[in-house]
DNA sequence: GTCTATAGCCGGATAGAC
DNA sequence: GTCTATCCGGCTATAGAC
């Protein structure tokens, strides 16, 4: 296999691992397994298992550009591409039930661990904000935009923790059509 | 030292230790460091890890039962009440911020280790939602009042979980406002 | 009830053959 | 680039002295 190919496998699995099981608990050996190379084959991609999270969370970071992009070109309107991030959680419930929110629960984590790596985790969640504060302003409201966003961001991130802890779906779908009740009311009402 | 003192010990320094480290990154010696006691001595009281983490999670029940408890005996108004719950934010804010939520936190990591203990912690959620719901039933909202507890239980995760990613001190002072400017909408205008 | 000593395992990381 | 073999340390857990 090609140094390129076996890298990217290597980072591909680990990204699945550490969301699935979590950085600290997830060892070489699941990820030897899962790839098919030995343990030993590991340390002539990465030296130290922190330059494996480092290269996961940048996989994430080039995933969530490229999908914002893709959101941002899809043509809508700013309401519908605020509703294609809240639409994430439904899109994605089975894992948020079993896993939570991969960003949410790596950010946690690594502030636990107090690791180096906590505050490039947290850039992932600065692309959201950035990126829904964009549409907010585009919706009219460029003072608030910042708010808003991190509003909202936080508000996402509350439903995949308790969706999480209850395994409850429906709680998913009731905030997400509350969210969007709240959303079509923002440009009436600018006081919530 | 008598029995239960020595437990009693153990348990409160695994309380703290679980919650700023994590369960999984927490070991049997960084435990019997804290108290003072050999290691060896630690499988007196308890037998596995598991054990402890049973003990724990039996531990931040009881705390919270005594807590709700207090807030319903200080004699204010629902309303008050459930402000006492929202102010939790604020008043732990320096351990939001490097922690996260003692419970949310806890919740996700048992997720992803599929631990066996992960349903007693979501538990302590549910100690947190009926206690609200009671409250929003004596505030007039009988029909809706567990929807409403669990829409402000998730509000206050995602409030930590973006504060600890952050470290922003001045988003929890201002999403604890913009929920108590809700909660004072929710009489007159009960559409969110 | 607390200690020391230690078993047994698995983790990350390394060396060197192919 | 991939492998096998191995080192070292920390982990949970046990045994047995005091």
């Amino acid at each position: 296999m090609s140094a390129g190919a076996t890298r990217d496998a290597i980072v591909k699995r680990a990204d699945a691992l550490f969301y699935e099981g979590g950085f600290g608990a997830t060892s070489f050996s699941d990820i030897a397994g899962l790839v098919g190379i030995s343990r030993g084959n590991f340390y002539h991609h990465f030296k130290t298992k922190d330059d494996i999270l480092d290269a996961v969370v940048a996989l994430r970071m080039e995933r969530t550009r490229r999908m914002l992009d893709a959101w941002e070109a899809e043509g809508g309107d700013p309401r519908q591409r605020i509703l294609s991030f809240v639409h994430m959680l439904v899109a994605n419930r089975a894992q948020i039930m079993a896993f939570g929110c991969p960003v949410g629960t790596l950010c946690c984590e690594l502030a636990k661990l107090d690791h180096a790596a906590q505050h490039k985790a947290a850039d992932i969640f600065g692309l959201f904000r950035d990126w829904l504060a964009v549409q907010f302003r585009a919706l009219g409201m460029p003072a608030r935009s910042e708010e808003l966003a991190l509003h909202l961001l936080a508000w996402s991130q509350g439903v995949a923790v308790l969706a999480a802890a209850f395994r409850d779906e429906a709680f998913i779908r009731r905030e997400v059509a509350t969210i969007t009740a709240w959303l079509d009311g923002l440009a009436s009402n600018q006081s919530d």
